[in-house]
DNA sequence: ATTTAACGAAACGTACCGTTTTGATAGGAG
DNA sequence: CTCCTATCAAAACGGTACGTTTCGTTAAAT
């Protein structure tokens, strides 16, 4: 149990301009801290041992844990399908299966569940959340209204109810901790929300 | 400002026993805290003065802030429609508007969003919210799977994922504070789960 | 009458918050 | 080349909350 726990390069001022070893140093042990120690052990204070960075530098650069929160998450190679094909309903669950997988499989699921739960509390962080749900929502929107051969949305259904349908499913995936279900699961959710779940009449 | 904010009446031990008085100062000065403050605003420091108990009281009956913001909630009135007539898509469509009025009306919405950050660092927390959410899911599973004259769930559709997506949608919006939406969405919302929101072939 | 358990109050050591101060560093403007 | 300026790490600040321990009290339980 060391007081740094891995790597430490010493960093001093480039001048009068931001040292990037150092934004990147602090990204990192954020994201270390948050990997090894969950949301529950993430601190500004740990990052900034960690980074061997001043606190102030922190705060100076990142205004709260979510700032940095958010900026981490942005920066993980996002590994999520947005296929277009002739086939709704099959495009749409395998862009929900691959956030689910993308989730579960490497650090941005912690990252996201730490987000969310610190917009609980930070009105900042909210907001911000609001406006990347929106963003995703559109790129999620652009699968469901993109031209197909095959059927598509019925004319008269807003696309977003559905965007949102689909993440709200993940969302709440992850924040049970439940990610690692089957796969059907999500390819029946699909095919409620495009084909309906009860009996045709 | 002052130190107690309003109630404070004073209180001893009444035996060997608990005194359910302490015991409901404490979930009072619980919720108000909560509602006044919000979950940044919240700590157990803050109920103990408010409730003028003791710290080691409060821990003594409830191992975390967890434990204590899951006895609140419960404790709430229930103000939620489970309706079950012979028209499986209103029904549903009550449940949710109500289970969304319900926390945007009243203090439920800030207690359960409390629940939800907390459970993100509180393992505990988050098993007690897995449970509690498997038990709300059989109620509206309850509905779903309810004998009616008119059309239902298609005999091999799971009636757990239909519970999941209307409740997955209902914690998206109370989550971002969204709950204020037009009625006319979670209609939209649960017309897409039940009937499908794409053309008929 | 004695044991037992809960209670409020105070204090403990630890951790983190967000900010301030200090002194070293080196780019940028004139 | 010289100053100005912004960044940096480090240390310390007062404040808050954590979860626990210690103490003196109250009164039910036995």
């Amino acid at each position: 149990m060391s007081s740094d726990e891995e790597e430490a390069p010493r960093r001093h001022s480039i001048g009068a301009k931001r040292n990037p070893d150092t934004a990147e140093a602090i990204r990192a042990a954020a994201l270390d801290i948050l990997i090894e120690e969950g949301h529950a052990g993430f601190s500004i204070e740990k990052v900034a041992r960690r980074a061997r960075a001043g606190k102030p530098t922190i705060y100076r650069w990142w205004p709260s844990k979510a700032a940095l929160l958010l900026d981490v998450y942005h920066r993980q190679k996002r590994d999520v399908e947005y296929p277009v094909t002739d086939d709704l309903e099959s495009d749409l669950a395998l862009f929900l299966t691959s956030l689910l997988r993308y989730w579960r499989d490497g650090p941005a699921g912690d990252i996201f569940r730490s987000i969310v739960a610190e917009a609980q509390s930070d009105p900042a962080a909210r907001e911000a959340l609001q406006d990347y749900i929106a963003e995703r929502g559109k790129q999620v929107a652009g699968i469901i209204s993109a031209p197909r051969n095959g059927p598509g949305l019925a004319p008269d259904f807003p696309p977003r109810i559905i965007a949102e349908l689909v993440q709200s499913y993940a969302w709440m995936k992850l924040l049970i901790h439940s990610l690692d279900e089957p796969q059907e699961n999500a390819g029946l959710a699909v095919r409620a929300i495009l084909r309906g779940a009860m009996t045709v009449k």
